[in-house]
DNA sequence: TAGATTGTTAATCGATTAACAATC
DNA sequence: TAGATTGTTAATCGATTAACAATC
């Protein structure tokens, strides 16, 4: 299953949704009509209505939609009324990093598990983890009830470090490696590549500049 | 400008046909077609065509397209015949694990300076770079020509960071921060969040097992 | 010339949005 | 009842794709 295919329209606004609902139940509204949330949201009302409808969430025609009911419900739809332990293959800086990170505890996503082959670092102590053989990963999972893991590897160890969580029954991994891999069709996989966010960056950033001359250094050769 | 929007279909799927045509070069194929292509990429082999004539290359009927060059082309369009050397602003774990990943140099994106708030981190040595003062910005971003900043302050922070690098000239951001951003028209700002991807998969694991229960454990409260 | 493959038109598909009847 | 806002239909828009004439 290919995410970016199946995903449909709503699924990637939901967290914008949300945030935008926290800040107005912290000022104490009670509820909000399409057409507000959607100016907060930048998207069109009926698109609101539409995605809430999707989620099976109906509001109340002259007065609007119960905040906090929407809150509850669009947690529901993402997972997050779940805790969901994560394991992190791969201790080197970006693995480290990752399990001394609060934001990910913070929104349901603890890193309760970090893996790595290099034998020098095995027993370290990184955050509130301990680095522990790949071979560990299956008995991990399983007293951990881990749900998702996420390959922070070098691009040579990220297919034998997927297959290490397949292995082990893990069936959705976020890939932070350049390295594509590949997996069974039950697994779901969501890459995110910063050279390639940057490339994205720097093709708009260029495209503005065209007819100026680039700020960027030429490269020697590129197509050889 | 929102990326997200103005992107159009091609943009996302150039570092995927860049990684095939590499495999190819290595192989020494000299011509693709459109049909083969497509297949190595997962797509149409018309929006193949439609893509490589958006961006102004032209193959040859009969025969297919000149491997070599479209990898020049691509490069060119995705600005990576220049370098372009990015300022990391938040030297906490994440901004560290950047300065010290080969993965950005290797692509065309030195990490070529980086700066944080905290004075106790001031001057310190992480990879090729020493941490400097937030401060210092402006001068680095013109003596060291960077064109790219990527934020990794706390939430807290991220704005204050975006400010700065706005001041002192850079138009390209990428925001990894989970804190939305704010900043004129003309500057371009990615947001990569990796609690919202987690979330993502979350959302489609939990879809998958709907019925049958889920692996998360329950959480106490969410909407209160 | 016969076969292959491009470049592009027209058809299709899916998502967004305007509009409005239903109804609180 | 009058005003507001939902829920949904139909129109619109944009991207993908099939199909095929052009041509190597």
């Amino acid at each position: 299953m290919s995410l970016q295919d199946v995903s449909g329209p709503t699924i990637g606004r939901l967290p914008r949704y949300l945030a935008s609902l926290m800040e107005l139940i912290s000022v104490g509204e009670p509820t909000i009509s399409s057409d507000r949330l959607s100016e907060l949201v930048d998207l069109n009302a009926a698109t609101v209505r539409r995605d809430l409808a999707s989620l099976g969430i109906s509001g109340t025609r002259g007065v609007g939609y119960d905040i906090k009911h929407l809150v509850f419900e669009i947690n529901q739809a993402l997972g997050l009324n779940h805790v969901w332990p994560v394991i992190v293959v791969g201790a080197g800086n970006l693995g480290r990093a990752l399990a001394n990170y609060d934001g990910l505890a913070d929104r349901g996503f603890p890193v309760c598990g970090l893996v790595d082959v290099d034998p020098a670092l095995i027993g370290k102590a990184v955050g509130a983890v301990t680095v522990r053989p790949v071979d560990d990963v299956s008995e991990m999972v399983d007293s951990l009830g881990a749900a998702v893991g996420v390959l922070t590897t070098s691009s040579e160890g990220a297919q034998e470090a997927a297959d290490a969580l397949v292995a082990a029954g893990v069936r959705s991994i976020l890939n932070l490696t350049p390295q594509a891999i590949v997996v069974p069709e039950e697994v779901d996989v969501r890459r995110v590549d910063l050279a390639t966010e940057l490339q994205i960056l720097s093709f708009y950033h260029q495209r503005r500049a065209s007819a100026a001359s680039g700020s960027g250094v030429p490269l020697s050769e590129v197509a050889s």
